[in-house]
DNA sequence: ACAAGCGGGACTACCCGTTGTT
DNA sequence: AACAACGGGTAGTCCCGCTTGT
């Protein structure tokens, strides 16, 4: 089943025949369909298994955030940084989007497939939302930003990274990216400081 | 060709039988045929084709805005505005990126293929990264940052937000995303507003 | 597998359709290509049959000339008849070789296909090559000649005979080639017979 | 034109495109089809255009022959020679016969183009049967042999060597199957001269 | 629960011949 | 006389899912 999503991440579901993940897992075709009603259930249950994973993975990270810090800027900080962290540990293979992937198929998979994706979204709005609804009460922003556009914003800079990571072979990109969306947030609910001359704030 | 293109958007290369985009189009295989040689050819055609014209689209907006202001920064900024004001126009559709989609089928793609997505994106690095040069060097920005960096930023932005909108069936969501890029452009290059009050800045 | 040789045989590989294979034999492409992987495999897996079959068809005459005599004279001798008979035996259809045939489109083939039929040919001088050789030197020939040489004639006459005889839909012809080819041994190696005037050896 | 007699030597009728005889010509399917009715009337042409050439090289090659000896016997010896002789200069290419070629995919032929294949190996017969007999009769033969057998076996000398030929890729296998088969005329032929003791007829 | 083989259809590619134009 | 473009049909390949047997 690893072996079938690393299959449709590097071509695509509908590239990705039936008989190539059968023959390179040395399964059988009775097998299979013993498991799977179609090759649809199968995307089905792939894309169930990366949403389960995929939200397992935030929990985990914004756990051990919260166990880290009681700042709600600095939970969130520190979860970006545990992804850079998780980002870095799997080396130079650039990670993909089983989500992203089905969305460019979109209209070969029923609308069941496609809700587990939206719903996978949803839930990281749902998690981090109040999140950073806080982080943003508790340091008032200097512009007025929507927390579920700071969540969108996050998922995008995942979803973009991975992308550009891919189109420039540069695993570092989507390092590079997520430093850059951190350093936005602290500059966005850093207080101005300044008291006469027009010194600079530098954050770290 | 439009309809070639909108057809791989919503179904993937793999995805969409060539007789799918034949009956569409009214053209026989015949023809087909003798223009491409085969349907990886056009793939080929049609990542040329969408570089073109993302390239393009992109040069028209810069040349705009920097008839519509000399300042570095104000010029970037009406940039990202015109590619708002584009998305915009283009109505509930969500845009959708011909490359974003090949890379995730890449592995369906011949070299000289991809090489027309990577140098695309070099591209917009190349046209881009001097004019946000100048803006930091105009606008001597709060955190360290490379120009490189923001180019992608913004690409990532595209991407990110397309396949986001797309999750969420939310057309407004990447023009949102644009904005907030925007205004993160502005505080990361606005002069700190001198006031009096000493608060402080907490960096982590 | 009969059937397909058969077709081959009368119109070539690239003439054969695959679907008039199949449809001879109330196959369908699905089973086909679950046993095959592609034509190009039917057409090895169809020199090699051809090819066993060959050697095995030599082998059991050269067996059998083998105990109907120990001189190695007569031992050729009644190989050639034996062939002689089979061809008889077949009636008025006119033998073919699938080598030949192949030979005849060599570019449609892959090395490995050609390399079944030059080991086929090979296998012919390494079989009978060491039997002529014994029989030139148990019957001095009045010309010299290589064994080799001598196979090669035979396989020669086998060949031209089944195009000759196409050619003039005369099912006797090789016959009468392979007759000529005994009478050429027999004459090449009977001692000369020694009488007084100039008479004349007459074989039969 | 060659070219086309070229590639179906090499890949058969067939398995030869028009395409690819037109692409290898920088003719294009107009300019063909002015010339010719369809496919099957170049084959057609092919065949005469052989035909026409093979004979004349026997007619020219049998004039020489003729002007080089008067005795029948020598005659033939010498036109084997002089064929020995060009097969000689064409160096390490092997010869290849547009007949046995055609005869192989016989089934996709019309009447019109095998009956030139078979009027062709008439004429052979019928252009060298006389001279056959006409040695026979001034060299009594040691065997009873049927002129146009030994028409037929040269033919099948030459059918047989290109294929042995082809498969052995020895292009000097049918010089030698030639010469093979001048010494047995000629051992056919010379008369029995010995007197007493066991001496022995020397070919050359 | 699994294995092997098969069926039928779909897909890409190709190929011969034609058509309208120059 | 020649050419580019095309049409219609077919060839080979593949692929999903079903059937049958263990």
């Amino acid at each position: 089943m690893d072996a079938a999503e690393k299959m449709v991440l590097e071509r695509g579901f509908a590239g990705t025949a039936l008989d190539d993940i059968l023959g390179a897992l040395g399964v059988t075709k009775g097998a299979f369909f013993h498991h799977f009603r179609s090759k649809a259930d199968l995307g089905f249950a792939l894309a169930e298994r990366f949403a389960e994973r995929d939200i397992a993975h935030l929990k985990k990270n914004l756990a051990r955030a919260e166990r880290l810090s009681s700042d709600p800027l600095q939970q969130i900080l520190i979860l970006i940084g545990l992804f850079e962290e998780d980002i870095e540990a799997i080396g130079d293979m650039i990670p993909s989007c089983l989500f992203a992937s089905y969305l460019h198929e979109r209209e070969l998979f029923d609308a069941r497939t496609i809700d587990i994706i939206r719903d996978a979204f949803r839930n990281w709005r749902a998690t981090l939302e109040a999140r950073f609804a806080a982080m943003l009460e508790a340091y008032p922003p200097r512009t007025q930003v929507q927390p579920a556009d700071l969540v969108d914003m996050l998922l995008s800079t995942f979803e973009g990274g991975m992308i550009l990571g891919r189109a420039h072979n540069d695993p570092e990109l989507m390092r590079r990216q997520l430093r850059l969306y951190r350093s936005y947030l602290e500059m966005l609910c850093k207080p101005v400081v300044r008291i006469s001359a027009g010194s600079r704030a530098s954050a770290g």
